[in-house]
DNA sequence: CTGAAAGCGCTAACAA
DNA sequence: TTGTTAGCGCTTTCAG
């Protein structure tokens, strides 16, 4: 008992042994919990740091709470998730949660998966961005966790929400291109989005139906599924089938990204606006005019939410972030 | 007891009671196990679903097994992860295996963090990407849980390794280069790049300060952060420096990208040499001549080792992945 | 084929 | 201030 641990990982039994306390003494050390000497402190901390100890997140989770918050995404490959994990990353440092991502998989109920993964893990504190599950769902999922979801547009008392001002982006994006003279102006969003349901490409598409009903124009709406690459083939065949579009809103800038591309393999002339100005956007390849989701900001104050509630809030909270237009090349006239 | 539980998950217990059997029974089932009759499990399952029963990874951790694979990610931003991750999760699909991604910190020992918090949450396979960490904490890491190390250059008898032909790969963009005509050739890695370290970059690095030595040409290194940004950066200083150099060879696309933005706003000539063939490589706008490393396949690949290490396998494995190069506008004479 | 029971590593009363 | 102890939910012998 007293000689050198084999193989295994020292437990907090080890740690006691070795300092010659109790279980208890070495757990209030760890938890920096009320009613330890300074003299106990440190001949603990000295038996920690000698038998390299770490203590079991499982066995921790047994017991309640485990350090770590899940975030579930939907696109690993879209860079405003990534400005979204940069931001609770930074408020997360100096804590002692951990990060954990777990992608979401395809299909329909996008994200379900990943969230029961999370929760089956007892995550303490789950961050969702827009996964495509029911109301009833995220109320159960809310009841044994603290939840922040991302992008929603209603408001629940459930859960928190972090969004960014749908309405109001999608309102810039057609207006700038209003103001540049466009009247033919085609979306391009995911396919059955619903323009009532509560998801942030719901709202960007019901604006977009409602800001060309008001200006008298006839909207035309490109389905495709997520990703760069099924937004290329999307606009590729819309340019095939004769489009007399002049300007593409597409509901975020990865889905801009691949319409560029099927519009300079096609050497048509069509203005962009994309959505959330990754940091490509700018980039002076793409020049893309694009509506600025503040994403480091909102994915920090996830963070902070989540902290709030282990701190012991319980009335829910709505935070909604102002966007703002960021005009490029891409809806240049010249630009094509 | 035998009424609905109020608000607490099912657990293995509510499990048994419903069905009237032992929680052995229940576990059995759950896990497959030999010797169960069909009527019971038929019992079971259907308490299990009417319980909405998900058994506790915490639970099931403390006795072993925690069905969850990780992946320790130095940036999300790179594209090329996110190759190596899709295939992971497609070779997951079917098994009963999470897949978890664990974002790298930055600074000194990159990945070190993250990797231990896998290693804390038990995971019973880990997938680390490149992390900055010694010879003898990987080995550490490797005795508690089976590990394949991503683009290591040498070999381990504890882990398993899954690399790309780094030195081939560098070989062939310089050879490209060359055959263009380019003798002022700049390389673009990051900082404290030791070209004998065993990491891709190094590799790369290796290779490039060899072919040029044995062209009889002068080396010229770049240094910057890891990022689009860092290496946008970078590129504008050796410009405003007055750099000669006609081409650059990238250690990875999103550095090329970042350089091409300096380059453009420059407006210089200087062809450009990317790797790992992200789908923006191929984009119109970018048009970036790269190496094409099959993620997706060594991501799957990566995963299947971990199987095979689940089922028994004891021998370390080394698998490395020819790559190839792709030319595009970025190396051609008018591109600049 | 089924059940009883020990125990994984930790936390949190409660006692001393 | 410190120690004792009862579980948390599951897996896994070992009996029946």
């Amino acid at each position: 008992m007293t000689d050198a641990t084999p193989r295994r990982r020292a437990t907090i039994e080890d740690v006691a042994a070795r300092a010659g306390v109790s279980r208890a003494a070495v757990s209030k050390v760890l938890r920096d919990a009320y009613g330890v000497s300074d003299a106990m402190r440190e001949r603990v901390t000295a038996a920690m740091a000698e038998l390299n100890y770490r203590p079991s997140i499982a066995a921790r989770g047994m017991r309640g709470r485990t350090y770590t918050i899940g975030i579930e995404l939907p696109d690993l490959a879209n860079h405003f998730f990534d400005r979204i994990v940069r931001g609770a990353m930074g408020a997360l440092a100096g804590t002692p949660y951990q990060l954990i991502i777990a992608p979401a998989e395809t299909g329909t109920r996008r994200g379900f998966r990943a969230l029961e993964a999370l929760v089956d893990r007892q995550v303490d504190g789950l961050i969702a961005v827009s996964p495509r599950v029911d109301e009833d769902a995220l109320d159960r999922i809310a009841a044994s966790v603290p939840l922040v979801m991302f992008g929603r547009l209603d408001t629940s008392n459930q859960y928190d929400v972090v969004a960014g001002d749908d309405l109001g982006g999608a309102r810039l994006a057609l207006e700038h291109l209003f103001g540049l003279g466009h009247t033919r102006i085609a979306h391009l969003t995911l396919p059955d989005e619903d323009p009532n349901a509560p998801f942030p490409h719901s709202g960007r598409l019901r604006e977009y139906l409602a800001g060309m009903a008001a200006a008298g124009l006839e909207p035309e709406v490109w389905h495709s599924d997520d990703g760069t690459d099924f937004a290329y083939r999307a606009t590729r065949e819309a340019i095939a089938a004769g489009t007399q579009a002049t300007a593409l809103f597409a509901a975020h800038d990865e889905l801009a990204i691949g319409a560029m591309r099927a519009i300079a393999e096609a050497d048509v002339e069509m203005a962009v606006v994309g959505y959330d100005d990754v940091p490509l956007a700018s980039h002076p390849a793409f020049g893309l005019t694009s509506i600025d989701q503040p994403g480091e900001r909102m994915g920090a104050r996830a963070v902070e939410l989540l902290l709030e509630r282990f701190a012991g809030r319980t009335t829910a909270v709505r935070e909604v972030f102002d966007v703002e237009l960021k005009a490029r090349a891409s809806t240049r006239p010249s630009a094509g």
